[in-house]
DNA sequence: CACTGTGAAACATTTCACAGCC
DNA sequence: GGCTGTGAAATGTTTCACAGTG
């Protein structure tokens, strides 16, 4: 440890690094690492994404049978190309045979211990409105693993209720219900102007992760994991392309700096 | 030059390229770029997705009163660091005064125009179970720019049905209704087993962009931009972070390729 | 001989650091 | 003086291409 990232401010919030959604990019792959002799180097974060999507592909082919699966066809499937899929499965260490491909088994297994996906992950959903709702009831989230365990809201009128078998409770209880219930990961479906208030809640709840749905950028302390899922960007950059793809198309022209401007 | 993208094979369809969410990485950029003398080199994907986070953090700036703001200010409100931001505000041009910063309603414009914001994206939702209710009744999306104007849905019993003021029309109609209509962006709120069929109709139906809700890969032309929201995924990445937590946390030791293995 | 595993090259993104301007 | 704009360095990611192996 000790080399901190260079421009932090001295404060104990700072903004949930990534302004993207980045599942890929950003942050050295594992720890400090750099000064710290000790820590050894790990997965891409760009790949740990894509490990998820591999293990829900490899899922779908064990089930119907499936015992062992080249990179050509896996990678096909993921929509990745071979090598990428193979450098990402090397990070986990050599689990394939030359000549033959991969054990579908073996692979499940330690895309999963890589994950973290052998301990459970209790969560908590934050906001009982509409998304609030489709999130509680995909009851026990994806698979197995993610047990929705806790539900928030501030409207009297639903505290108290079950939704998908779990009793809604007071944003005020929180960090009580929180650490009681060992929730790890909390997900923020409330509008954009109380998020940044259930987010600290959670925090001292002793939530670790915060999935966020609402449209701000959180400020949460340095070991506080983010991640966003963001309507209005992505809708956004898909509309960038169609712009893009209208501007490559007809007479564009270029500007000073020597963009594309219209 | 020259140099076509490596694997791409003969077919017209491909898998929608990255794997990942990715707001971020993969491909150079612009349009095909490289051996093209005309065309000019463009907006890092990665900076798009940044782009629309920044016109959030302006607008509510503007609705605040501010006239002007400095990138220290921008980026910290934005969660990343001031260089990036400056260097992001550099690809629309030299809109920034030097000793001041940035004007907050030119900024606004030109990210507008950037992204395309200045025309209207119809958008449709398909899949009106909770998630899609949730989605429609968003009722004409991200502030302007992008109305929903058609629902689908495969239960007859909805069919008709006026949800957040469109009524429901079934998934077969899918072709003729986004064509008549004129929509460019479909979103895929289904369940994964119907996603691909209903991705090839969106198709079909000339619409240009998808955004996928749905836990599969979807397979598309490759004129068509894909995005997705993972929600499998997500969780999984952030458990994957608890997990690398623990690990760093207590006595953790290699494994043969140099790896952190618990 | 087909297919994995991986160095090394190519590419993309982020950060540094400072020249230049108001 | 304060702040933008940007080359150049550093870092991260993808792709190539091939040696190695069951």
């Amino acid at each position: 440890m000790v080399a901190r990232r260079g421009r932090r401010n001295g404060s104990a919030v700072t903004p949930a690094l990534d302004a993207d959604n980045a599942p890929t990019a950003e942050m050295p792959a594992v720890g400090v690492n750099g000064s710290d002799p000790v820590r050894a180097k790990s997965i891409p974060e760009a790949a740990v994404a894509r490990l998820a999507v591999y293990l829900r592909v490899l899922s779908a082919m064990a089930e119907q049978g499936a015992t062992t699966v080249a990179s050509e066809e896996l990678s096909a499937a993921a929509g990745v190309n071979s090598a990428k899929l193979r450098k990402d499965l090397s990070y986990l260490g050599s689990y394939g045979t030359r000549g033959v491909g991969y054990e579908v088994r073996v692979l499940v297994g330690q895309i999963e211990r890589t994950l973290g996906l052998t301990r459970q992950h209790k969560v908590a959903v934050v906001g009982i409105g509409n998304l609030g709702h489709a999130l509680a009831n995909y009851g026990g989230f994806p698979g197995r693993g993610f047990p929705v365990e806790a539900l928030f809201d501030v409207d009297a009128d639903l505290v108290g209720v079950p939704v998908g078998g779990i009793p809604v409770s007071h944003l005020d209880d929180i960090p009580a219900v929180c650490s009681e219930r060992g929730i790890s990961i909390g997900v923020i479906a409330t509008p954009p102007t109380a998020a940044q208030s259930v987010c600290d809640r959670l925090v001292s709840g002793g939530v670790q992760c915060i999935l966020n749905f609402a449209p701000v950028v959180l400020q949460v302390p340095e070991h506080i994991e983010v991640r966003k899922v963001d309507l209005a960007v992505e809708l956004q950059i898909l509309s960038f392309h169609v712009a893009r793809r209208a501007d490559d198309a007809n007479g564009s022209h270029k500007v000073g700096n020597g963009m594309v401007v219209r």
